[in-house]
DNA sequence: TTGAAAGCGATACCAC
DNA sequence: GTGGTATCGCTTTCAA
């Protein structure tokens, strides 16, 4: 049998408490017995006490749910992502915390999981409104950090995000004001296939993922000021956040007549894509097309890219923070962090 | 107070042991009693079984810990890395398992991070031979997977890797039998500390990394078999496992005289970098400079370049079974993966 | 089917 | 400083 606390305070000839304290609670207990106490634990192979117990003991776990709707390698990948996690992942370390990843798959496993995750709290982030794992979430009753998101089924739950309609309206006054009326809309999740194809207009009323519609409407409102038919603007879904994706939507917008003269895209991976398709086409950003990303990832500046700037290390801090370190006001846990329009020169004035 | 399983029993009237049983064995009781159940407990707030107290009594935690060196945010960067984890992730989803990815702060909390880790298992991956959690990981007597290094300290341990030494043995005489001379290495963790530069090869002798010091050895062999003096060899640490770090590195082979002609670096990342180096000056990868990668991450392929193929995801897949799975013979628990050398268009041979 | 009782392995609290 | 006792919340026999 493996040994335990109890196991070790027998041979030792003290208590458990003691030869817990020796663990826990060094100062509590003279050094020598302290010595005596571990070396004996040692000899005998006592691994040191049990977490799980402790967990439950201390109702504490020391240990926060990750989820997002994508696979694990698609999450990282996306610079963006990164960014929010490093900013997680610095609370957490700040306050000895361990970030697990759950695995969402699709079966009834989803809830399986989240059922089962021995956590202080969830931290959500990318997780789609459709996704079966929203409910499984609330119904553990733990703190819950949304980013990108107000959960609005869940009014306590504390939230960090960006306005995300006021960003793209800003951009999209931007591109409007350069007087480009044949506009195309890069997104994935515009539809919950993955799929990279148009996407008529009357479908993507009701989109299905919280992030998209938001910098959809923003868009929308911002061409419609500026007397753009909504139905006119050809939206275009990308199968995933990759840039791969986005040269490949952007081939729709490109390759047809007539051409599209701006294309902004939901996300700075999917706008490089729209450069790279542009580079292949031999047209030059801002001048024969001009494109707008989101993000203002790393690659953004060197690109030249026209972008949103959201602050995503800072947000994942937050949200990390939000969750290990709740702020008594509860108004204080609803975050919403400034974006910039950053101009480059993949913008310009729209060709005659 | 948060209701429990008693608070539910007592209120529908039944035993604890029934209303687990509502949870963990639907088929153990009338549909109607679990219903009624189910509703009541959804009406007292009660989030279902408490996770720690399950694990506690199952003895099975459900997830593993994934411990590494780096920041989250550079380990999930590295497209290997990624790889790898998505390997693991696979196998972790089908036998819904959690990974919890722990910080690893460099302080006292390492090992604090490592004991009160609630997991039953875990993967090491990419941790410098000096790393002070290795002690903690062994003390928790879990069962342990190392990939890339065997655990020497540790004999049980499985184990999953490559032949490091061989892989690069054989890209070594690929290279030389091109007739190369002038050769230089390129490595991150060649030395602890993360600055890009030359280091003398004195230093070399003990690499404190067991994944540099392997592939460094394959190199040597070869080298040395064709009659190239190993301290002939310029030796050049990467201040980590990025591009514009290999590009940083490859500055120093390049802009000497005489310049090297053939740079072999321990991961794509860093031959990427160096190939940036080559078009920054205007020279032909496979003509003027010969680079050889490791790893044949996604982009080895588009940018021509002869790398060390290993298989990652599968890596990776075998790392999680071996933790969740585990073979009933000791001896399949060390799994040595086959490499190929992939020769593209950056090796040719030496100029004259 | 259902229930009673015995842990799982630790920590908190309070005497001593 | 040290030891007893209750308890954290659940699952698991084993009887009924």
């Amino acid at each position: 049998m493996r040994p335990t606390l109890q196991t070790v305070a027998d041979v030792v000839g003290v208590s458990r408490s003691t030869v817990s304290n020796a663990y826990s609670k060094p100062d509590q207990l003279s050094p020598e017995l302290r010595e005596r106490i571990l070396d004996t634990a040692r000899d005998l192979g006592y691994a040191g006490p049990n977490p799980a117990a402790r967990s439950l003991r201390k109702g504490r776990v020391g240990a926060i749910g990750i989820l997002f709707s994508a696979t694990l390698s698609y999450a990282f990948t996306d610079p963006y992502a990164v960014q929010f996690l490093r900013g997680v992942a610095e609370m957490a370390e700040r306050h000895e915390t361990g970030l697990l990843l759950m695995p969402l798959s699709d079966g009834d496993s989803v809830s399986a999981a989240v059922d089962n995750a021995v956590v202080d709290g969830f931290c959500i982030y990318c997780l789609p409104d459709w996704h079966a794992s929203w409910d499984a979430v609330r119904a553990r009753n733990l703190p819950i950090v949304v980013a990108e998101r107000r959960d609005e089924g869940h009014p306590d739950a504390r939230y960090v995000g960006i306005d995300e309609a006021a960003a793209t309206r800003n951009a999209g006054r931007h591109i409007t004001g350069f007087g480009h009326r044949q506009v195309a809309l890069i997104a994935d999740w515009i539809i919950t296939e993955r799929e990279t194809r148009p996407v008529a207009v009357g479908e993507v009323a009701e989109l299905p993922y919280y992030v998209t519609r938001e910098r959809f409407a923003g868009y929308r409102d911002a061409l419609t000021e500026a007397g753009i038919d909504w139905s006119d603007v050809l939206t275009i879904n990308a199968a995933q956040n990759s840039r791969a994706a986005g040269a490949e939507a952007a081939a729709y917008a490109l390759d047809r007549s007539p051409r599209a003269t701006a294309i902004m895209a939901v996300s700075d991976q999917l706008a490089l894509g729209v450069l790279d398709a542009l580079a292949e086409r031999g047209l030059q950003p801002g001048r024969d097309v001009s494109v707008v990303g989101f993000d203002d990832i790393a690659d953004a500046a060197g690109a030249r890219l026209t972008t949103i700037s959201q602050p995503a290390l800072e947000k994942g801090r937050i949200a990390g923070g939000l969750l290990l370190d709740p702020p008594d006001d509860p108004a204080e846990g609803r975050v919403v962090l400034p974006t910039r329009l950053v101009v480059r020169a993949s913008t310009g004035p729209a060709p005659h």
